[in-house]
DNA sequence: TTGTATGCGTTATCAT
DNA sequence: ATGATAACGCATACAA
């Protein structure tokens, strides 16, 4: 593989006539070696094309400049690319800080704490990011306990001590900004389909929903439901009795699969009725559905930048330990009017 | 981060009161030391929670351990979850054999030979996976120019000489499953959608469908159409020329999207056929789609077993440097048997 | 079979 | 401002 890596300190340092130390100044320290010394020696490491071995940097100063990122199976119905983008973004924002996100798959949390403790010692990574997390994750434990730096995708739910960083998405603002722009519509009943209380991610959605619907004064008690899974069919049967008992000109969901459910049973009803979705999945793209853009590149950015803080680069940048980024509403064709049937006939 | 990595080969040393050398030989050569001491030396290293460091033993031995493996952008319209079960079986299967992923991000192919020739002189990659290979990929002509490592999860199309190892998924076996499966169950207008001639993939796959519509005696002859791009859209209006055109009872597709092209595509003109698509995305499961699930994890693990090959560990197994694995036939919702009216107008 | 010496390429300490 | 020296943890060649 290598007749690489030949170019070494020393031989930059040669070529420059220099010494091998000078070179590393110029490197680490430019500040501390002569400004003419100092383009010379920058002239000869591009002339060779000299890169750093990163092994022999690491032994020395005990950082490997990476990042653990845990890989989880990929289930079966996930049409999200929200995985697929997160990681995309990381690994970019990463290497621009000269950092890399090495892999390593895990089956459930306990798991993937024996992968950080060897990865630690073994592989000596610098942090890790978390995604997924949930209600007491024991993996968020055992790295603040050895002071492992991380970061999480996802609020610490249900730990308001907890003191790591973290990024999340504002679930909540996301229902919200789509409660109302159904409403400007012309929609006033407006449900809600969603996960079982618990979820952290699910209630906070759940309450973007009915606090602008009691914002607006509109009636929000008894007109939300529950499917048990983020299937397509349970959410469809969830919605046909939805459909029924409140008879909604319109329905906010917490996830485009769910919404996706709505819209068969609307189909099955022969009812006309917006919808809006959550993520912006492909699915919600082929369905034209409207929905909420997670900013998971944004999100990967940031949780980077906050992982690195931890670590002791980048010292500078606001002080928050936390963000946490709005989703963007994505118009499309389920944004439809109410129907002027039972009502007026305000077409 | 750490008062982790105390542990060396040094404390496990003088922990089982031998020499360090003894302790290495314990882990690289065990066969090299004396039981007694073997197991000694073995109970000390699992009493410290030793783990050698990656670091030092890539210094020395030129071995990083690592593989590289290259985050595109994920398209928009990317609903398939391939890329996703294939770098998580990768990973999976890596850390098996010691070894791990790391990732980088690139847009296209300069840019990934740009990070190629950074990886290999800093990071010391020990090789590298690459998908989503093409016709004259320079990629491919990069690293086998200098003799790293690596294999492809893709054929070399078009270039019958290439040497390097590759994994693929037979797409011809798969459409031409696909076309016995419509057959069967008493199709004989098969259509064919696809893309337009010239990929690779492509090419093959339509030779599936047209081989066997040979095989059995049934007509071929112009009863195909290309759609120019892998979205729904097009693909519908390319479907809805091919329905009218050809009238077939059934289409055999070149993807899971273009599938869903032909279903809308029917839907609007009232008509009721079978259709199968590619791929096993989650589109398929919603749209409960019959169709060709790729073997992603199986095709990870025979790539790593061939770029480890190559890169010298595990000189056993089979001698083959390509493996081509078939597809597996997902049968679902739109397999149903020929409308048994010539053509009547369905509701 | 086990122990000793050396070097992988880098950075840190210290002297110049 | 620059250069010499040591050490990071490991594996290898060689000596015992």
């Amino acid at each position: 593989m290598s007749a690489r890596q030949r170019v070494t300190l020393e031989s930059v340092a040669a070529h420059a006539k220099v010494s091998r130390q000078t070179v590393s100044n110029a490197i680490n320290a430019p500040d501390v070696v002569k400004p003419e010394t100092l383009t010379r020696v920058l002239e000869s490491i591009a002339e060779l094309g000299y890169q750093p071995s990163r092994a022999a940097r690491q032994l020395r100063t005990r950082r490997s400049q990476i990042l653990g990122y845990s890989l989880r199976p990929v289930p079966a119905d996930a049409h999200g690319t929200i995985g697929d983008r997160f990681v995309h973004g990381l690994a970019r924002a990463a290497q621009q800080r000269g950092y890399r996100i090495m892999l390593f798959a895990s089956g459930n949390d306990e798991e993937e704490i024996l992968q950080y403790d060897e990865l630690l010692s073994g592989a000596d990574l610098d942090g890790f990011v978390l995604t997924n997390t949930h209600h007491g994750d024991p993996r968020i434990a055992w790295l603040a306990e050895r002071d492992v730096p991380f970061v999480t995708f996802g609020r610490p739910w249900g730990n308001a001590d907890a003191t790591h960083p973290w990024v999340d998405v504002d679930g909540a603002a996301g229902t919200a900004a789509a409660t109302r722009h159904l409403h400007e519509l012309g929609h006033t009943r407006i449900a809600y389909l969603g996960w079982p209380h618990g979820s952290g991610v699910g209630d906070d959605r759940r309450t973007g929903w009915s606090d602008v619907m009691a914002e607006l004064g509109l009636p929000a008690d008894g007109r939300w439901q529950e499917t048990t899974e983020n299937a397509t069919e349970p959410a469809r049967d969830a919605a046909a009795t939805l459909l029924r008992r409140v008879s909604p000109g319109a329905v906010v969901c917490v996830s485009d699969s769910v919404a996706l459910g709505v819209i068969r049973a609307a189909e099955a009803q022969g009812r006309r009725l917006a919808v809006t979705g959550f993520d912006d999945s492909a699915v919600a793209l082929l369905a034209g559905m409207t929905t909420l853009a997670q900013p998971v590149t944004e999100s990967a950015q940031r949780a980077l930048a906050l992982v690195l803080r931890d670590i002791g680069v980048d010292t500078v940048g606001p002080a928050s330990r936390h963000e946490i980024l709005a989703p963007q509403l994505v118009v499309r064709d389920t944004s439809i009017p109410p129907d002027p049937l039972p009502r007026t006939v305000g077409s």
